[in-house]
DNA sequence: CATCAGGGCCCTG
DNA sequence: CAGGGCCCTGAT
């Protein structure tokens, strides 16, 4: 990787998501493992963004309230962006922080929930969202699994360093990510140099059929639950947890909630039993029979709940169960 | 020094 | 359908 790009072009515009729109825990998610794609404070956001074979900064910057939400959305680019191709990141800029999604039949539904109402007070607004493309999510999926996070953050930066760039913008400087073809042309044994074990073979494996263009994203939002995890989990190295990751936060399924890694099960047996350790189908039954169809955004909701919480002021038990 | 598990998944039997 | 193996790292 080459020294930093600037990225002096810019287009600013003004989003009107529906309301109510929470932008903090929104664009941020607290419990996510840190990137030097993105960066958060309170009311505005920055990360990069690879599409359409360009490389973009973008900015979201908060100029509303819940109920009048006011998004301000920077593009930056080496040099001047056709409008098709910026209203194409408006669009994915929208889908992907779920901006124009309806939540009320959820809020009404749950007011009087003794558990979630009060959070859904406390996080009117706050949409499932996701900064990467589905491409971009199996790295990040990989780089996941059966990893602490310190070493997730570690094959995550190698990786940008390696195959990613660059690039300033606002006053930023951030990493951005690469085509999948620049991973399908590398070697098995340089990938391995960047201390991603096993996974090297995953890494290769899945860009191949976006090289070959097989993986049409926009499409695959279309398709049916049941089909759409047909296609996910025959993506190599993607198995029921990261396929239940994508199918929540990449395609906002908010019924999706029918696998439980052992370290969340921990979490929730405390949330919700309020002891060390219930077994994983009681945890998954005791959601579904609580939220139903909702399930996958109330246990969103509760989660990210408590990963504020923590930030606020440090939770000892969550503390002790969060692997560095 | 050795051993082990960690925010899984593939492959084999 | 169960279980071994896989990379690397820090904890014990």
């Amino acid at each position: 990787m080459s020294r930093a790009i600037a990225l002096p072009w810019c287009y600013e515009t003004v989003l009107s998501p529906l309301a109510p729109f929470h932008f903090d825990s929104t664009v941020h998610k607290p419990d996510y493992y840190p990137s030097s794609d993105n960066a958060y404070e309170p009311g505005r956001y920055w990360q990069t963004m690879r599409l359409g074979g360009r490389v973009m900064g973008i900015t979201l910057a908060n100029e509303g309230t819940v109920d009048q939400p006011r998004v301000r959305l920077s593009v930056y680019a080496a040099e001047e962006i056709p409008c098709a191709a910026l209203q194409a990141v408006e669009r994915e800029i929208e889908f992907r922080t779920d901006m124009q999604v309806d939540l009320s039949a959820f809020y009404s539904r749950y007011a009087d929930d003794p558990l979630l109402g009060p959070l859904l007070v406390r996080w009117r607004g706050m949409r499932v969202s996701t900064y990467v493309s589905l491409y971009e999510y199996l790295v990040v999926a990989t780089v996941l699994q059966n990893a602490t996070v310190r070493r997730t953050v570690q094959m995550s930066e190698n990786l940008f360093r390696r195959y990613g760039s660059r690039v300033v913008f606002d006053g930023r400087e951030l990493s951005a990510f690469w085509d999948p073809e620049a991973i399908a042309a590398t070697s098995e044994e340089e990938l391995r140099a960047l201390k991603v074990g096993y996974r090297a073979k995953h890494l290769k494996r899945q860009a191949e059929p976006f090289v070959r263009g097989e993986i049409d994203e926009p499409e695959l939002r279309a398709l049916p639950d049941a089909e759409l995890r047909k296609v996910l989990t025959s993506l190599y190295g993607i198995g029921p947890a990261s396929a239940m990751y994508l199918m929540f936060g990449q395609f906002k399924r908010y019924d999706v909630f029918d696998h439980l890694p052992p370290w969340e099960q921990k979490i929730y047996s405390q949330l919700l039993f309020d002891r060390d350790l219930v077994p994983a189908p009681a945890i998954l039954e005791e959601i579904r029979s609580r939220w139903g169809e909702w399930r996958g955004l109330a246990a969103h909701y509760i989660w990210e709940d408590l990963f504020w919480r923590h930030r606020q002021e440090p939770i000892p038990w969550l503390a002790a169960l969060i692997r560095l």
